[in-house]
DNA sequence: CCTGTACTTCGACACAGGCCGAAATAGGTG
DNA sequence: CACCTATTTCGGCCTGTGTCGAAGTACAGG
């Protein structure tokens, strides 16, 4: 076959540790400048703009150039999907016992990939919008039953103005720990950036991880009769 | 995090054109000796020692060793999933217009990953299946029904011998052009099994692409109620 | 204009890793 | 035992690529 060279490629774009880490970094979904990209994978300007030169040309960032600044982000979902497998797979794989970590509970948690939520909690959100039949799996396919397109529209959501109407579920954006699928897709960008808007819930900055707000749990439960349980709030730190 | 640095060494493993071949030589869950895996990715028997030791030290392979040989395979269903998402990232980034390839279509249609079948036909099977409620979706984890079960164990599986009873559903293992599920788990393992010890299907020499036979679609029509399309049958190559 | 900041390019060095010839090990066969 | 085959180890060559210092380009603001 002809795709060896291609996969072998691609990997090559991630076996790096800089890299991985200015992938990771971007996972996000936030945009960064290179020199903060640097000081994330810890090496100077001028290794990380090659580093940054190869992954941009190999399809895995894009780029936003504004003045002085240029501005990077992962190119698209199909390679947060990538990233996040593979984290996974390394999570797994990796290390026997390293449960000590509390960033990486606070991770498994929920965090944000690429452009919606993830973690035990979108898992469990996924599952009790599927309870109250507002979406529905029709034939592998994740659609937005009649209940669920009048309700989320009630509530913001525009789903013709959205590209794909049909493909709501992100179908490989697996948790780490839990085998089980979160929702993706344009109403799952659209919960995540309503949630963040309306305060309930943050980004912690410099990390993927998502805290939930107290405000944020009172309201899912009113709004959308979902109960999380609440998050163990010591995931504190905010430095770098 | 301290995981960049695991990810990297992950796709440092595929990141050499040699070593994506003799993993995807691999993908069709055969075993493969050593010397073999040398001619598939066409370098010398050194070389592939090398390119071996490093994949089975970082588990992507498997070895067992049986006299003078050892035989190679992939060491998980994990690593067939990841494999299998990058083989299609890559069809997809990879050429705009290589639908010429014979190939590659047979590739499309029908084809082994690692120990169950994929490709539109193993996407057609699932649907049918669920379609006939033998499989259900349950809260996101494809279960077996009481007809399922019933049916199936008529047929010769046994649900209960298996590992896992639930875990039916591959849910990362996505077609490359649909973004589709196809039926993976100790069900589909068994499937393909079955198919091909009744010479309902056969593995292609040297490749991945399995065809239906004429008894195949026979049977599967009889004995399961399923109508597949049949295949163009110009795969018809068999060197290497 | 000059100055500061963001970023890239160049150049040189060093190290990692792929490659194969030659030789060694290991198992199988007679 | 000799002889064959499968596989690994060793040694040396060579290419690729990560690294950073230094210099160069690009943009913003006084």
């Amino acid at each position: 076959m002809y795709l060896e060279p291609i996969v072998a490629d691609l990997a090559k774009l991630l076996s790096h540790p800089a890299r991985v880490s200015i992938v990771m970094a971007l996972m996000s979904g936030r945009e960064m400048t290179a020199t903060n990209l640097a000081l994330e994978a810890d090496i100077t300007a001028q290794t990380a703009s090659s580093h940054l030169d190869k992954l941009v040309r190999g399809k895995v960032l894009s780029v936003r150039k504004s003045g002085q600044y240029r501005y990077f982000r992962i190119s698209g979902r199909d390679i947060a999907e990538l990233i996040e497998i593979l984290q996974g797979l390394s999570a797994r794989q990796g290390h026997p016992t390293e449960d000590s970590d509390n960033r990486y509970l606070a991770l498994k948690k929920a965090r944000v990939c690429y452009d919606h939520l993830a973690g035990e909690l979108a898992v469990d959100m996924l599952d009790q919008f599927k309870a109250q039949q507002l979406l529905e799996d029709r034939n592998g396919v994740l659609e937005l039953t009649a209940a669920g397109i009048t309700l989320f529209r009630k509530k913001g959501y525009n789903p013709d103005a959205e590209d794909d109407t049909q493909q709501l579920a992100c179908k490989n954006c697996l948790d780490w720990s839990e085998q089980r699928f979160h929702l993706a897709g344009s109403l799952g960008r659209w919960i995540m950036t309503d949630m963040l808007q309306r305060r309930w819930a943050e980004k912690l900055p410099d990390s993927r991880i998502v805290r939930i707000t107290e405000r944020g749990l009172k309201k899912l439960e009113k709004e959308y009769s979902i109960r999380l349980s609440p998050q163990p709030s010591e995931a504190s730190e905010s430095g770098a």
